[in-house]
DNA sequence: AAAATAGTGTCTATGAGACACTATAGT
DNA sequence: ACTATAGTGTCTCATAGACACTATTTT
């Protein structure tokens, strides 16, 4: 890692001009702030949407619930430190993940300046609910006070519905991660991403209802999905179930066209 | 700004533990990434869309364009950082202007690690050409070697249509903007903000030709312009045309409902 | 048989595209 | 009068919602 040297420091410079750029760049190397990925594992189920939650045990936001999240190292890409943190703090790996959105208010952690990518990561609720239970995660329940794609911090909650206190800006990440899941449901595949590889066209349609917040035309959906060219029947059906069993489709991944 | 003292560094830690989180938290006081924003500034016209640019005349990227940018402050937030260097290298203020992507692949910079946080600031042509010309700004036009919303980078021409070499990844940073624009054309009201206040529909139509890259039905646009309620007329018509001159309309910005 | 959900057929309302037409400016 | 663009009316087609109906499983 070569740095350059904080030799070229001129005091007067014409503003806007390329000699003004580089000395605000030298001026970088003597206070910089941290650099950190924070990663939304999601999840929806009948139940609403889900995220995974660890507690803090240590000030700053002790007693409080925070994604879970760490610092990029120098020498890794920012995606290969979000597939890192995943898999090291929820042991979850291959799952669709996506960069969400840069938070970096000055104040956001009490202790210096640290700047975080948020990441959001999708996976069907069997997997979820497989996360290694270590020290303090936790499945919260998302509650969005807010409706369509308006955005805005959401509320969480635990078992018995008890509002889970959320450390930092964490709130208004989840908030984030949410209303770009909404947008995103309706023009990209994501939603194969909240189901496991076979699924009946009820819990896709489950998936969605869950993920909007509100209940959709059971018929449309059905032709629109159909219609779509994105999934296609296995012949199987479903088993085990009290009521006629709905047929099994799978996802056909968008081949090279 | 107070910094954490490194004393704390335990040599072994339970995996996934609290504990190895801020473990991995103190070793950040001794290396850091610098962090930078850099600001796409888009501008469409009948020409096609346009980006400014600033040449580089030192090392790295010596004889390259790039972007306008800088190194974000302690002090402010990042938005905060984006509007400053819009003011500061492009005299532009109160633009709309939203967060694109942060790229922070290890050898996007070749001196050392540099995590750019990018923007998109959209402005009507009257306003681009009055960018302040100070030594290198240039408006270059962007030609997109992809359909719809595919992605990737694009291609910038000068004057004479001469390709321009692009500093880092600026390449890719300008495509992800125009995917971002094509994404959000339909579904925002961000069209308006590349028009000056008033406009004829057929204008409105040009810019939406000019950024999806392909021609528009023009009874369906004028239709579903007028019936989306966000426009409406000014009773006054463009002047100085060669032809039938058309009714001039301006953007109702959604008020509180 | 009753309950519950899966899955199909048909009617209707809406909106986009296509096309034909009229209107109004400059030359 | 001719040309170019603005703007309107109407037809058709595709799709979403609504509704009624049939099908298949467990209890």
């Amino acid at each position: 890692m070569t740095r350059k040297t904080p030799s070229k420091k001129p005091d007067s410079l014409p503003p806007d001009s390329e000699a003004a750029f580089l000395a605000g760049y030298d001026a970088t190397v003597f206070e910089r702030p941290s650099v950190a990925v924070d990663v939304v594992v999601l999840t929806a189920s009948r139940g609403g949407l889900r995220v995974a939650l660890y507690l803090r045990s240590e000030h700053p936001g002790k007693g409080r619930w925070a994604l879970p999240g760490g610092f990029v190292r120098m020498d890794e890409s920012l995606d290969a430190a979000a597939a890192r943190l995943l898999r090291d703090k929820a042991g979850l790996s291959d799952l669709f993940i996506e960069q969400l959105y840069t938070f970096g208010a000055p104040g956001r952690d009490p202790r210096w300046r640290i700047i975080t990518v948020a990441y959001y990561a999708l996976v069907d609720p069997r997997r979820f609910d497989e996360i290694r239970v270590e020290k303090g995660a936790r499945a919260a329940s998302i509650h969005v006070p807010w409706s369509g794609e308006e955005g805005g911090p959401v509320e969480v909650r635990g078992d018995a519905d008890k509002p889970l206190p959320l450390a930092f800006d964490h709130a208004e990440i989840i908030g984030t991660a949410v209303k770009r899941l909404r947008g995103k449901l309706d023009y990209t595949p994501v939603g194969f991403q909240l189901l496991p590889a076979q699924f009946t066209l009820r819990a896709l349609q489950d998936v969605h209802e869950t993920v909007r917040g509100e209940s959709v035309n059971k018929d449309s959906f059905r032709r629109r999905m159909l219609a779509g060219g994105l999934i296609e029947a296995t012949g199987e059906h479903e088993r085990e179930v009290e009521h006629r069993p709905a047929e099994l489709y799978r996802f056909i991944r968008r081949s090279a066209v």
